[in-house]
DNA sequence: ATTATTTTTTAGTATAGCCTAAATAAATAT
DNA sequence: ATATTTATTTAGGCTATACTAAAAAATAAT
Protein backbone atom coordinates (compact mmCIF):
# COMPACT_ATOMS: atom_id res chain seq x y z
CA UNK A 1 0.00 0.00 0.00
CA UNK A 2 0.91 3.64 0.71
CA UNK A 3 4.37 4.43 1.62
CA UNK A 4 4.35 5.19 5.42
CA UNK A 5 5.17 8.39 6.86
CA UNK A 6 7.60 8.94 9.12
CA UNK A 7 6.00 8.88 12.24
CA UNK A 8 4.69 5.43 10.71
CA UNK A 9 8.01 4.04 10.26
CA UNK A 10 9.05 5.07 13.80
CA UNK A 11 6.44 3.59 15.45
CA UNK A 12 6.96 0.59 13.00
CA UNK A 13 10.41 0.16 14.41
CA UNK A 14 9.57 0.64 17.99
CA UNK A 15 6.91 -2.52 17.55
CA UNK A 16 9.28 -4.48 15.64
CA UNK A 17 11.90 -3.77 18.74
CA UNK A 18 9.45 -4.89 21.53
CA UNK A 19 8.27 -7.79 19.51
CA UNK A 20 11.50 -9.61 19.47
CA UNK A 21 11.77 -12.13 21.75
CA UNK A 22 8.64 -12.51 22.75
CA UNK A 23 5.64 -13.99 20.73
CA UNK A 24 2.66 -12.77 22.34
CA UNK A 25 1.40 -9.04 21.10
CA UNK A 26 2.79 -6.16 22.29
CA UNK A 27 0.38 -3.76 24.50
CA UNK A 28 -0.74 -0.19 23.73
CA UNK A 29 1.04 0.93 26.91
CA UNK A 30 4.73 -0.95 25.98
CA UNK A 31 4.27 1.73 22.55
CA UNK A 32 3.38 5.08 24.38
CA UNK A 33 6.28 3.88 26.96
CA UNK A 34 8.96 3.48 23.86
CA UNK A 35 7.99 5.75 21.78
CA UNK A 36 6.93 8.71 24.67
CA UNK A 37 3.74 9.82 23.98
CA UNK A 38 0.56 8.58 25.12
CA UNK A 39 -1.47 5.76 24.76
CA UNK A 40 -4.58 7.67 22.98
CA UNK A 41 -2.37 8.56 20.39
CA UNK A 42 -0.92 4.99 19.60
CA UNK A 43 -4.04 3.67 19.74
CA UNK A 44 -5.07 6.19 16.91
CA UNK A 45 -1.55 5.21 15.00
CA UNK A 46 -2.02 1.71 15.09
CA UNK A 47 -5.78 2.01 13.57
CA UNK A 48 -3.76 3.04 10.53
CA UNK A 49 -0.74 1.16 10.64
CA UNK A 50 -3.45 -1.88 10.78
CA UNK A 51 -5.41 -0.40 7.78
CA UNK A 52 -1.52 -0.36 5.97
CA UNK A 53 -1.76 -3.83 6.70
CA UNK A 54 2.06 -3.81 8.22
CA UNK A 55 0.27 -4.93 11.73
CA UNK A 56 -2.35 -7.02 12.74
CA UNK A 57 -4.53 -5.13 14.87
CA UNK A 58 -7.63 -6.56 17.40
CA UNK A 59 -8.82 -3.36 19.68
CA UNK A 60 -7.99 -4.53 23.45
CA UNK A 61 -6.09 -6.92 22.43
CA UNK A 62 -2.22 -5.46 21.51
CA UNK A 63 -0.30 -6.30 18.17
CA UNK A 64 0.97 -8.54 15.69
CA UNK A 65 3.57 -7.12 13.33
CA UNK A 66 3.08 -8.90 10.13
CA UNK A 67 5.55 -10.59 7.38
CA UNK A 68 5.24 -7.28 5.08
CA UNK A 69 5.69 -4.53 8.62
CA UNK A 70 8.72 -7.03 9.58
CA UNK A 71 10.15 -6.28 5.59
CA UNK A 72 9.29 -2.58 6.09
CA UNK A 73 10.75 -2.72 9.47
CA UNK A 74 14.25 -4.38 9.00
CA UNK A 75 14.56 -1.83 6.03
CA UNK A 76 14.30 1.05 8.61
CA UNK A 77 16.84 -1.06 10.93
CA UNK A 78 19.13 -1.60 7.78
CA UNK A 79 19.32 2.18 7.11
CA UNK A 80 19.67 3.20 11.05
CA UNK A 81 22.61 0.59 11.05
CA UNK A 82 24.51 1.41 7.85
CA UNK A 83 24.17 5.57 8.46
CA UNK A 84 25.98 4.52 12.20
CA UNK A 85 28.75 2.91 11.06
CA UNK A 86 29.13 5.80 8.27
CA UNK A 87 28.94 8.27 11.09
CA UNK A 88 31.62 5.99 12.96
CA UNK A 89 34.29 5.24 10.07
CA UNK A 90 33.78 7.71 8.26
CA UNK A 91 33.09 10.84 10.13
CA UNK A 92 34.85 9.65 13.66
CA UNK A 93 31.47 9.54 16.03
CA UNK A 94 31.71 8.07 19.14
CA UNK A 95 29.22 5.49 19.27
CA UNK A 96 27.33 7.68 22.20
CA UNK A 97 26.37 10.60 19.82
CA UNK A 98 25.24 8.45 16.60
CA UNK A 99 21.81 7.70 17.71
CA UNK A 100 20.00 10.37 17.67
CA UNK A 101 21.59 11.64 14.21
CA UNK A 102 21.21 8.24 12.64
CA UNK A 103 16.99 8.25 14.19
CA UNK A 104 17.04 11.31 11.28
CA UNK A 105 19.15 9.68 8.46
CA UNK A 106 17.25 6.52 8.80
CA UNK A 107 13.99 8.47 6.86
CA UNK A 108 15.88 9.63 3.74
CA UNK A 109 14.27 8.07 1.30
CA UNK A 110 15.96 6.91 -1.68
CA UNK A 111 16.58 3.29 -2.35
CA UNK A 112 20.08 4.27 -4.44
CA UNK A 113 21.29 6.03 -1.88
CA UNK A 114 21.67 2.93 0.05
CA UNK A 115 22.97 0.63 -1.73
CA UNK A 116 26.09 3.36 -2.97
CA UNK A 117 26.33 4.01 0.85
CA UNK A 118 26.33 0.05 1.46
CA UNK A 119 28.83 -0.48 -1.56
CA UNK A 120 30.94 2.71 0.11
CA UNK A 121 30.88 0.98 3.76
CA UNK A 122 32.53 -2.14 2.15
CA UNK A 123 29.00 -3.93 2.64
CA UNK A 124 29.07 -4.06 6.71
CA UNK A 125 27.37 -7.41 8.28
CA UNK A 126 27.16 -5.13 11.92
CA UNK A 127 26.84 -1.80 13.21
CA UNK A 128 29.00 0.23 16.36
CA UNK A 129 27.41 -1.42 18.49
CA UNK A 130 27.67 -4.90 17.17
CA UNK A 131 24.01 -5.14 15.85
CA UNK A 132 23.63 -7.09 12.49
CA UNK A 133 22.94 -4.97 9.59
CA UNK A 134 19.72 -6.52 7.42
CA UNK A 135 20.47 -6.98 3.77
CA UNK A 136 18.21 -5.61 1.03
CA UNK A 137 15.79 -8.53 1.62
CA UNK A 138 15.52 -7.76 5.23
CA UNK A 139 17.99 -10.98 5.78
CA UNK A 140 20.19 -11.06 8.98
CA UNK A 141 23.63 -12.40 9.58
CA UNK A 142 23.07 -13.39 13.58
CA UNK A 143 26.49 -13.48 15.31
CA UNK A 144 27.78 -16.30 16.61
CA UNK A 145 27.50 -16.27 20.07
CA UNK A 146 30.01 -17.43 22.61
CA UNK A 147 30.00 -18.07 26.77
CA UNK A 148 31.37 -14.76 28.08
CA UNK A 149 34.21 -16.44 30.05
CA UNK A 150 35.83 -17.21 26.44
CA UNK A 151 35.94 -13.33 25.83
CA UNK A 152 38.94 -11.54 25.56
CA UNK A 153 40.42 -8.92 27.10
CA UNK A 154 39.44 -5.55 26.82
CA UNK A 155 36.96 -7.08 24.36
CA UNK A 156 33.62 -5.45 24.20
CA UNK A 157 30.23 -7.68 23.70
CA UNK A 158 26.50 -7.59 24.25
CA UNK A 159 24.83 -10.60 26.69
CA UNK A 160 21.87 -12.14 24.24
CA UNK A 161 21.12 -15.16 26.47
CA UNK A 162 21.95 -17.40 29.13
CA UNK A 163 22.48 -21.21 28.71
CA UNK A 164 21.36 -21.81 32.54
CA UNK A 165 17.90 -19.86 32.63
CA UNK A 166 16.55 -21.31 35.86
CA UNK A 167 14.85 -18.83 37.92
CA UNK A 168 17.70 -18.97 40.66
CA UNK A 169 20.63 -17.36 37.74
CA UNK A 170 18.31 -15.43 36.10
CA UNK A 171 17.23 -13.66 40.08
CA UNK A 172 21.18 -13.38 40.45
CA UNK A 173 22.18 -11.92 37.80
CA UNK A 174 19.64 -9.36 38.28
CA UNK A 175 20.72 -8.80 40.98
CA UNK A 176 24.28 -7.88 40.28
CA UNK A 177 22.93 -5.91 37.24
CA UNK A 178 23.59 -8.01 34.29
CA UNK A 179 20.25 -8.29 31.84
CA UNK A 180 19.98 -9.23 28.25
CA UNK A 181 21.23 -6.77 25.64
CA UNK A 182 23.47 -5.24 28.08
CA UNK A 183 26.51 -3.94 26.56
CA UNK A 184 29.89 -4.91 28.29
CA UNK A 185 33.44 -5.04 28.36
CA UNK A 186 36.17 -7.63 29.88
CA UNK A 187 38.50 -5.29 32.37
CA UNK A 188 40.14 -8.15 34.19
CA UNK A 189 40.43 -11.56 34.19
CA UNK A 190 41.97 -13.42 37.28
CA UNK A 191 44.34 -16.50 35.77
CA UNK A 192 44.41 -18.19 38.69
CA UNK A 193 40.22 -19.45 38.72
CA UNK A 194 39.11 -17.72 35.62
CA UNK A 195 36.88 -15.39 37.42
CA UNK A 196 36.75 -12.62 35.35
CA UNK A 197 35.09 -8.59 35.97
CA UNK A 198 33.51 -6.53 33.59
CA UNK A 199 31.81 -3.47 33.16
CA UNK A 200 27.97 -3.10 32.18
CA UNK A 201 27.07 -0.25 29.86
CA UNK A 202 30.16 1.59 30.44
CA UNK A 203 28.95 2.35 34.33
CA UNK A 204 28.42 -0.90 36.73
CA UNK A 205 31.54 -2.92 37.13
CA UNK A 206 30.72 -6.37 37.98
CA UNK A 207 33.03 -9.34 39.19
CA UNK A 208 31.90 -12.84 38.54
CA UNK A 209 33.14 -16.34 38.80
CA UNK A 210 34.30 -18.50 35.76
CA UNK A 211 31.12 -20.53 36.08
CA UNK A 212 28.83 -17.90 35.95
CA UNK A 213 30.33 -16.42 32.89
CA UNK A 214 30.31 -19.60 31.11
CA UNK A 215 26.19 -19.08 31.77
CA UNK A 216 26.00 -16.73 29.94
CA UNK A 217 26.31 -15.76 25.95
CA UNK A 218 27.82 -12.63 24.19
CA UNK A 219 28.39 -11.97 20.54
CA UNK A 220 30.71 -9.34 19.72
CA UNK B 1 13.28 32.37 17.90
CA UNK B 2 11.68 28.39 17.44
CA UNK B 3 13.92 26.55 15.26
CA UNK B 4 11.79 26.23 11.68
CA UNK B 5 10.19 23.26 10.60
CA UNK B 6 11.19 21.51 7.75
CA UNK B 7 8.37 23.21 5.42
CA UNK B 8 9.80 26.26 6.75
CA UNK B 9 12.82 25.76 5.70
CA UNK B 10 12.02 25.37 2.34
CA UNK B 11 9.94 28.18 2.18
CA UNK B 12 12.64 30.37 3.62
CA UNK B 13 15.46 28.74 1.11
CA UNK B 14 13.29 29.61 -2.08
CA UNK B 15 12.89 33.39 -1.25
CA UNK B 16 16.35 33.43 -0.59
CA UNK B 17 17.09 32.48 -3.77
CA UNK B 18 14.33 34.53 -5.69
CA UNK B 19 15.73 37.13 -3.52
CA UNK B 20 19.13 37.31 -4.80
CA UNK B 21 20.21 39.66 -7.16
CA UNK B 22 17.01 41.47 -7.36
CA UNK B 23 16.64 43.88 -3.90
CA UNK B 24 12.84 43.84 -4.17
CA UNK B 25 10.58 42.01 -2.76
CA UNK B 26 9.63 38.53 -3.62
CA UNK B 27 6.02 38.18 -5.09
CA UNK B 28 3.33 35.44 -3.59
CA UNK B 29 3.35 34.02 -7.25
CA UNK B 30 6.62 34.12 -7.38
CA UNK B 31 6.75 31.81 -4.35
CA UNK B 32 4.02 29.46 -4.93
CA UNK B 33 5.83 28.72 -8.58
CA UNK B 34 9.02 27.77 -6.63
CA UNK B 35 7.62 26.05 -3.99
CA UNK B 36 4.73 24.09 -6.17
CA UNK B 37 2.01 25.57 -3.92
CA UNK B 38 -1.00 27.29 -4.01
CA UNK B 39 -0.50 30.97 -3.68
CA UNK B 40 -3.21 30.91 -0.49
CA UNK B 41 -0.91 28.32 1.04
CA UNK B 42 1.99 30.72 0.40
CA UNK B 43 0.31 33.76 2.03
CA UNK B 44 -0.16 31.23 5.13
CA UNK B 45 3.51 30.96 5.49
CA UNK B 46 4.47 34.15 4.70
CA UNK B 47 2.63 34.80 8.15
CA UNK B 48 4.49 32.36 10.16
CA UNK B 49 8.12 32.80 8.83
CA UNK B 50 7.16 36.77 9.67
CA UNK B 51 6.20 35.70 12.76
CA UNK B 52 9.68 34.33 13.16
CA UNK B 53 11.61 37.05 11.81
CA UNK B 54 13.31 35.49 9.59
CA UNK B 55 11.04 37.58 6.60
CA UNK B 56 9.07 41.12 6.74
CA UNK B 57 5.90 40.73 5.17
CA UNK B 58 3.83 43.55 4.43
CA UNK B 59 0.46 42.31 3.45
CA UNK B 60 0.26 42.88 -0.61
CA UNK B 61 3.79 44.47 -1.00
CA UNK B 62 5.94 41.22 -1.47
CA UNK B 63 8.65 39.83 1.25
CA UNK B 64 12.04 40.78 1.77
CA UNK B 65 14.36 38.47 4.13
CA UNK B 66 16.03 39.89 6.96
CA UNK B 67 19.59 39.08 8.37
CA UNK B 68 18.57 36.36 10.34
CA UNK B 69 16.50 34.64 7.89
CA UNK B 70 19.22 35.05 5.30
CA UNK B 71 21.53 33.30 7.86
CA UNK B 72 19.49 30.49 8.34
CA UNK B 73 18.89 29.83 4.75
CA UNK B 74 22.39 29.74 4.36
CA UNK B 75 22.65 27.47 6.85
CA UNK B 76 20.53 24.82 4.95
CA UNK B 77 22.17 25.80 1.21
CA UNK B 78 25.59 24.82 3.28
CA UNK B 79 24.22 21.86 4.43
CA UNK B 80 22.40 20.90 0.95
CA UNK B 81 25.80 21.75 -1.04
CA UNK B 82 28.08 20.06 1.34
CA UNK B 83 25.74 16.50 0.81
CA UNK B 84 25.64 17.18 -2.71
CA UNK B 85 29.58 16.90 -2.77
CA UNK B 86 28.93 14.08 -0.30
CA UNK B 87 26.79 12.13 -2.76
CA UNK B 88 28.86 13.22 -6.01
CA UNK B 89 32.67 12.97 -4.46
CA UNK B 90 32.21 9.72 -2.27
CA UNK B 91 28.78 7.79 -3.44
CA UNK B 92 29.68 8.32 -7.29
CA UNK B 93 26.25 9.98 -7.75
CA UNK B 94 26.02 11.32 -11.21
CA UNK B 95 24.90 15.62 -10.92
CA UNK B 96 21.91 14.86 -12.18
CA UNK B 97 20.56 12.74 -9.36
CA UNK B 98 21.61 14.59 -6.28
CA UNK B 99 19.32 17.19 -5.73
CA UNK B 100 16.10 15.21 -4.59
CA UNK B 101 18.17 13.50 -2.30
CA UNK B 102 20.04 16.65 -0.83
CA UNK B 103 16.73 18.48 -0.84
CA UNK B 104 15.95 16.08 2.47
CA UNK B 105 19.70 14.95 3.39
CA UNK B 106 19.53 19.52 3.67
CA UNK B 107 16.92 19.14 7.06
CA UNK B 108 19.02 17.06 9.26
CA UNK B 109 19.73 19.15 12.26
CA UNK B 110 22.85 17.77 14.05
CA UNK B 111 25.59 20.65 14.07
CA UNK B 112 28.57 18.07 14.44
CA UNK B 113 27.49 15.95 12.00
CA UNK B 114 27.86 19.29 9.27
CA UNK B 115 31.02 19.93 11.11
CA UNK B 116 32.59 16.35 10.32
CA UNK B 117 31.28 15.81 7.16
CA UNK B 118 32.93 19.44 6.04
CA UNK B 119 35.92 18.33 7.30
CA UNK B 120 35.36 15.09 5.54
CA UNK B 121 35.26 16.06 2.25
CA UNK B 122 37.88 18.71 2.82
CA UNK B 123 35.93 22.05 3.01
CA UNK B 124 34.74 22.30 -0.20
CA UNK B 125 34.33 25.53 -1.72
CA UNK B 126 31.89 24.78 -4.40
CA UNK B 127 29.45 22.22 -5.39
CA UNK B 128 29.55 20.04 -8.28
CA UNK B 129 27.03 22.59 -10.13
CA UNK B 130 30.00 25.35 -9.21
CA UNK B 131 27.82 26.74 -6.58
CA UNK B 132 29.75 27.95 -3.78
CA UNK B 133 29.12 26.27 -0.30
CA UNK B 134 28.71 29.02 2.62
CA UNK B 135 30.79 28.74 5.69
CA UNK B 136 29.35 28.21 9.49
CA UNK B 137 28.85 32.06 9.60
CA UNK B 138 27.14 31.87 5.92
CA UNK B 139 29.97 33.73 4.13
CA UNK B 140 30.15 32.55 0.58
CA UNK B 141 33.35 32.88 -1.31
CA UNK B 142 31.82 34.14 -4.49
CA UNK B 143 33.82 32.75 -7.43
CA UNK B 144 34.52 35.68 -9.94
CA UNK B 145 32.34 36.80 -12.41
CA UNK B 146 33.02 37.60 -16.23
CA UNK B 147 30.81 39.25 -18.53
CA UNK B 148 28.96 36.65 -20.80
CA UNK B 149 30.85 37.85 -23.63
CA UNK B 150 34.33 36.70 -22.57
CA UNK B 151 32.74 33.40 -22.05
CA UNK B 152 34.06 30.44 -24.35
CA UNK B 153 32.35 29.03 -26.77
CA UNK B 154 30.74 25.66 -25.30
CA UNK B 155 31.29 27.02 -21.87
CA UNK B 156 28.35 27.00 -19.50
CA UNK B 157 28.21 28.98 -15.96
CA UNK B 158 25.19 31.00 -14.49
CA UNK B 159 24.22 34.22 -14.94
CA UNK B 160 24.48 35.49 -11.72
CA UNK B 161 24.15 39.86 -12.44
CA UNK B 162 23.59 42.53 -14.49
CA UNK B 163 25.68 45.63 -15.18
CA UNK B 164 22.70 47.19 -16.55
CA UNK B 165 20.35 47.18 -13.90
CA UNK B 166 17.83 49.73 -15.98
CA UNK B 167 14.65 48.65 -16.33
CA UNK B 168 14.57 48.35 -19.81
CA UNK B 169 16.96 46.26 -20.25
CA UNK B 170 15.68 43.62 -17.49
CA UNK B 171 12.28 44.32 -19.47
CA UNK B 172 14.42 42.66 -22.08
CA UNK B 173 16.23 39.87 -20.70
CA UNK B 174 12.83 38.94 -19.79
CA UNK B 175 11.42 39.09 -22.76
CA UNK B 176 14.12 36.49 -24.45
CA UNK B 177 14.29 34.63 -21.19
CA UNK B 178 17.12 34.86 -19.36
CA UNK B 179 16.89 35.71 -15.80
CA UNK B 180 19.00 35.63 -13.04
CA UNK B 181 20.17 32.09 -11.81
CA UNK B 182 19.75 31.05 -15.11
CA UNK B 183 22.28 28.25 -16.23
CA UNK B 184 23.90 28.87 -19.69
CA UNK B 185 26.09 27.60 -22.57
CA UNK B 186 26.97 29.69 -24.99
CA UNK B 187 26.81 27.50 -28.38
CA UNK B 188 28.00 29.90 -31.12
CA UNK B 189 29.91 32.75 -30.92
CA UNK B 190 29.71 34.99 -34.38
CA UNK B 191 33.28 36.45 -35.01
CA UNK B 192 32.23 39.43 -37.59
CA UNK B 193 30.27 41.30 -34.86
CA UNK B 194 31.17 39.42 -31.42
CA UNK B 195 27.44 38.42 -31.05
CA UNK B 196 26.70 34.99 -29.27
CA UNK B 197 24.04 32.11 -28.87
CA UNK B 198 23.28 30.79 -25.64
CA UNK B 199 21.76 27.56 -24.70
CA UNK B 200 19.33 28.33 -21.48
CA UNK B 201 18.75 26.07 -19.00
CA UNK B 202 19.41 22.94 -21.42
CA UNK B 203 16.05 24.07 -23.06
CA UNK B 204 15.67 27.58 -25.31
CA UNK B 205 18.24 29.30 -27.36
CA UNK B 206 18.96 32.71 -27.28
CA UNK B 207 20.86 35.30 -29.73
CA UNK B 208 22.03 38.34 -28.32
CA UNK B 209 24.49 41.59 -29.24
CA UNK B 210 27.94 41.79 -28.21
CA UNK B 211 26.46 44.55 -26.20
CA UNK B 212 23.83 43.07 -24.18
CA UNK B 213 26.23 39.73 -23.95
CA UNK B 214 28.82 42.45 -22.00
CA UNK B 215 25.84 43.79 -19.82
CA UNK B 216 25.29 40.11 -18.66
CA UNK B 217 27.73 38.32 -15.84
CA UNK B 218 28.16 34.82 -15.41
CA UNK B 219 29.94 32.87 -13.34
CA UNK B 220 31.69 29.39 -14.04
C1' DA C 1 -18.76 -13.09 41.46
C1' DT C 2 -18.92 -8.57 42.32
C1' DT C 3 -16.08 -4.63 42.98
C1' DA C 4 -11.94 -2.04 42.16
C1' DT C 5 -8.11 -1.07 39.29
C1' DT C 6 -5.67 -0.83 35.18
C1' DT C 7 -5.55 -0.65 30.24
C1' DT C 8 -7.31 0.77 26.12
C1' DT C 9 -10.31 3.20 23.19
C1' DT C 10 -13.37 7.08 21.87
C1' DA C 11 -14.61 11.93 21.66
C1' DG C 12 -13.34 16.25 21.10
C1' DT C 13 -9.45 19.88 20.57
C1' DA C 14 -5.08 21.88 18.62
C1' DT C 15 -1.36 22.81 15.18
C1' DA C 16 1.04 22.25 10.73
C1' DG C 17 0.51 22.26 6.09
C1' DC C 18 -2.02 21.89 2.28
C1' DC C 19 -6.34 22.74 -0.58
C1' DT C 20 -10.67 25.38 -3.11
C1' DA C 21 -13.75 29.12 -3.45
C1' DA C 22 -14.81 33.73 -2.46
C1' DA C 23 -13.47 38.37 -1.27
C1' DT C 24 -10.45 42.19 -1.60
C1' DA C 25 -6.50 44.93 -3.10
C1' DA C 26 -3.41 46.35 -6.74
C1' DA C 27 -2.24 46.87 -11.45
C1' DT C 28 -3.60 47.57 -16.21
C1' DA C 29 -6.45 48.99 -20.00
C1' DT C 30 -9.79 51.75 -22.00
C1' DA D 1 -11.35 57.85 -14.05
C1' DT D 2 -13.57 53.91 -14.32
C1' DA D 3 -13.66 49.16 -15.67
C1' DT D 4 -11.32 44.99 -16.19
C1' DT D 5 -7.82 41.84 -15.12
C1' DT D 6 -4.46 39.94 -12.06
C1' DA D 7 -2.49 39.12 -7.55
C1' DT D 8 -3.18 38.28 -2.94
C1' DT D 9 -5.55 37.28 1.11
C1' DT D 10 -9.36 35.33 3.89
C1' DA D 11 -12.60 31.78 5.06
C1' DG D 12 -13.53 27.29 5.60
C1' DG D 13 -12.12 22.25 4.94
C1' DC D 14 -9.09 18.13 5.01
C1' DT D 15 -5.36 14.98 6.80
C1' DA D 16 -1.60 13.79 9.98
C1' DT D 17 -0.16 13.75 14.54
C1' DA D 18 -0.44 14.79 19.04
C1' DC D 19 -3.04 16.01 23.27
C1' DT D 20 -6.79 15.71 27.53
C1' DA D 21 -10.86 13.95 29.50
C1' DA D 22 -14.30 10.57 29.60
C1' DA D 23 -16.12 5.98 28.46
C1' DA D 24 -15.58 1.11 27.95
C1' DA D 25 -13.23 -3.28 28.23
C1' DA D 26 -10.11 -6.35 30.47
C1' DT D 27 -7.74 -7.75 34.60
C1' DA D 28 -7.03 -8.16 39.52
C1' DA D 29 -8.65 -8.24 44.26
C1' DT D 30 -11.68 -9.27 47.67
Amino acid sequence: MNPLTYAEENYLKAIYHLSEGGKKGVSTNDISGEMKTKPASVSDMLRKLGNKEVIEYRKYYGVHITEEGKKTALQTIRKHRLWEVFLVEKLKFSWDEIHEVADELEHIKSRILIQRLDEYLGFPKFDPHGDPIPDEYGDVRSRPRIPLNQLELHSTGQIVAVKDSSAAFLRYLDKVGAYIGARIKVTDKVEFDGSIEILVDNKKSIFMSKDVAGNILVMQ
